[in-house]
DNA sequence: TCACTTAGATGACGACCGTCATGTATTTGA
DNA sequence: TCAAATACATGACGGTCGTCATCTAAGTGA
């Protein structure tokens, strides 16, 4: 059953996004191996062959993830305009985003998880979050670079806490009311989308 | 090796607050019931007359520590006096608390993976949430009740925000300002501690 | 006192885990 | 054109998982 070198790279390129986007729905012990592979349509033997061990796919999934949610930043930021702030924050802070975690912020899915893990998949993160934190600081007020930064650093933490509050609850009303505060706090004048 | 009532009762408390420590330590999935009962003293076979699943005592271990969390809250405001914000957000951004999850908070540490599971587990993190809420609205300032509450949301978010964000990263500076930058934002002269 | 109850120990179960050795068919490159 | 390289499949390994049936010894209540 072989197939070309270019078929190959796209089977590494499906293990991947497929990966990425389960280890969000279901956390790192939330799916194996084998399923994984059958997700992308291959077999589990297969797997090392294009990758060292779990940890090395955990590691590249975690990476992809954030190099996604840094094009819809940046495409969140362009569309948005003079309120992009507004636009990125609405964003995070909805429903939408909350019920699809497998499309979502890597960070809130897996940030904790990724905490009791090697330096493989925390430098993913840590690569991550200074990008993150590069661009939002691009989008806030403040008197001197520093004080953006700092901005900047506060309100991506009060999205992450805030996505991690309304999932984890049990009650819609009280989930909404997490999304809507930090928002309001963040983008006062900003409506969830 | 039957003991009395009284020791039985002992031993359900020692597995329960065993499991509230290395869940938030390893996980959900990071430790079994054998394990957690080696550490409680005891061997496997008895899990089941105190619990009716693994699931079933995650519940119960959370509930617990949001109980544990809830006092040291308590405490902390009240030692902090007229500063109380600032004394339990200091408390709370410490590079200590940051390095001791199994004594720390449960959201930051589990509030994802908790998203996954069922009401048990979640419906303890909503009781939970819910009266650290209460809690930080009472300390915080704001012209109504309701700016209070969203205020105290906010700050929270951003907090569990922070904390996620500071053990995820793999390096020691951005930690660092990660927790100094949040804790800027809440108590603008507070000082970690 | 003595039958009843029960906390915990022992050990096993089926399922799943990550990993790897081997087989095989096909592409690749000389 | 044909030998070498290799992408993937098959299948197995040792280990761990949650759960439970069974056994035991000792506390409990009449």
């Amino acid at each position: 059953m072989r197939v070309s070198r270019e078929e190959a790279a796209k089977s590494r390129e499906r293990i991947i996004e497929v990966a990425a986007k389960m280890f969000r729905e279901r956390g790192f012990d939330g799916i194996g191996v084998a399923d994984l592979m059958k997700s992308a349509g291959l077999t589990h033997g297969g797997f090392y062959g294009h990758f060292a061990s779990k940890e090395d796919l955990m590691a590249q999934a975690c990476s992809r993830a954030m190099e996604g949610s840094q094009d819809t930043l940046h495409q969140l930021a362009e569309r948005g305009g003079g309120n992009a702030l507004s636009a990125v924050a609405s964003a995070y802070l909805s429903p939408r985003h909350r019920d699809r975690p497998g499309e979502g912020c890597v960070l809130a899915a897996l940030g904790a998880e990724a905490a009791r893990h090697g330096s493989p998949v925390r430098g993913a993160f840590t690569r991550g979050v200074r990008s993150a934190i590069d661009m939002l600081a691009r989008l806030v007020q403040g008197k001197s670079k520093r004080a953006k930064r700092e901005r900047a650093l506060a309100i991506y933490a009060s999205m992450v806490g805030a996505l991690v509050l309304a999932r984890a609850v049990d009650d819609p009303e009280l989930s909404e009311e997490v999304l809507q505060s930090v928002l309001a706090s963040i983008a006062p004048t900003a409506s969830p989308s």
